[in-house]
DNA sequence: TGATTCCAAATCGTATATCATTTTCTTACA
DNA sequence: TGTAAGAAAATGATATACGATTTGGAATCA
């Protein structure tokens, strides 16, 4: 039995292909943390589990190594993506970058509801923090930078925003996990990019803040982290 | 004979996979304009081309879906990715973005001899402007950009800025075919660029001169560009 | 004539089968 | 005992085959 799986051939709603089911299937996996990074993803397995031939499957997989989820070495296999430290660090600058840009595009756009409904995640945040749980902590945080950024008029910029988070998503949390301390200060500098907006600062202002915002993240990350190469 | 393509079994070399050669080729045909935006990529068609089996053709085919080359609709085939004004417009605002963080990080690596062919590039365009081809001059503006970004450290950014260039390429002289007039423009931007590189500007400097330069580049077009939806 | 239904061709999606490559295990030899 | 050669197993890569879906057109009817 495993899992269920969706039908196919669902009565009403628009079937899914078997790849596309394939791809949601294994995805899930990977970023739940139940395929760790290494994790060899075997055709003839996979297809068996899914119940399906390895067409598919190879088909999802393939989707997966262009996200970056995970690598596919010739003749040898795939496997999840491995959480290289070096391109951590990078993918968190750009998203910085992405991100910054994204809120400082956005600024127009965002209503007093949208201001009001990031605040009120930043107050959710800060009380998390009572009693810590850097899951939920990271999830409250995606929700109010996406708050921020889904406004912006650019819908690509968006997508690269998304497509960074994604690609950190598996491993995202471990920032918090690692430095507890980090989340408090991280609420503080949500609160002053919201002080920002509403004080009507520059694009410019607000696009630094929330770039060193991540920065300062990123730097706490390091700072925790004795360099294991 | 059709086209000479490699042999799989290239002796000495390594030898791509088919999946590899079709990806490669059909790209080719993409970007040098030879399949137009909206031309049907018919699986068997391009099987019997590349005397190889639908199963790596499709492969290609996705391959280039994910990279926003072709779109692939359910049941029905691929055909080559249309240029959507507004995408089109989004991507160069993105281009802009990142090539301008890019180049302002790769600041404190870019070497004399960097600056050197960068000028030497630049004064290639502007030789370039008496007899004007928009072929010529795209790829010299490419190199450009190009050797300014490739010291930024951060290679996910320098990923970034390649596929979004690569997503453009092959509507890209289109800019310069359009609006000539714009050329000069640009070659006077790329010379405040290196003037601000080489008299120690800020970073934050450089990166907005980067970004203004797209921001340029990009208002030229729309201007010259009654919309067209 | 125009709209509708139904059939046939085109093409994709998936399964199964075969070939190629890599990996692993065994065995023989120094 | 350690190493190297070779066979066997595992797995990926590709080919072929077949069923499913869409599309275009012919035939029918009002």
């Amino acid at each position: 039995m495993s899992t269920a799986v969706a039908s196919p051939s669902a009565p009403g709603g628009e079937s899914l292909s078997k790849a596309q089911i394939a791809y949601t299937w294994v995805r899930e996996r990977i970023v739940s943390g139940d395929y760790a990074p290494g994790h060899r993803l075997v055709l003839s397995t996979l297809a068996a589990e899914l119940d399906m031939s390895v067409v598919p499957v190879r088909e999802a997989i393939r989707q997966l190594e262009a996200e970056g989820l995970a690598n596919f070495e010739r003749n040898v296999g795939a496997r999840v993506a491995m959480i290289d430290e070096a391109r951590y660090v990078e993918s968190m600058e750009a998203l910085g970058i992405l991100e910054g840009a994204a809120t400082a595009m956005a600024l127009s756009s965002i209503s007093e509801e949208d201001l009001a409904q990031a605040q009120d995640l930043n107050d959710q945040l800060r009380v998390t923090l009572e009693d810590f749980d850097p899951k939920t902590f990271t999830e409250l945080n995606h929700r109010f930078h996406n708050v921020l950024t889904c406004r912006c008029p650019n819908e690509r910029l968006i997508e690269l925003v998304n497509a960074e988070w994604e690609k950190l998503g598996h491993l995202r949390e471990s920032t918090f996990s690692f430095v507890p301390g980090r989340a408090a200060e991280s609420v503080a500098e949500h609160q002053r990019i919201l002080d920002l907006i509403e004080n009507r600062a520059t694009s410019a202002q607000v696009e630094a803040a929330v770039r060193e915002h991540r920065s300062a993240t990123l730097a706490s990350y390091l700072a925790a982290h004795p360099n294991h190469p």
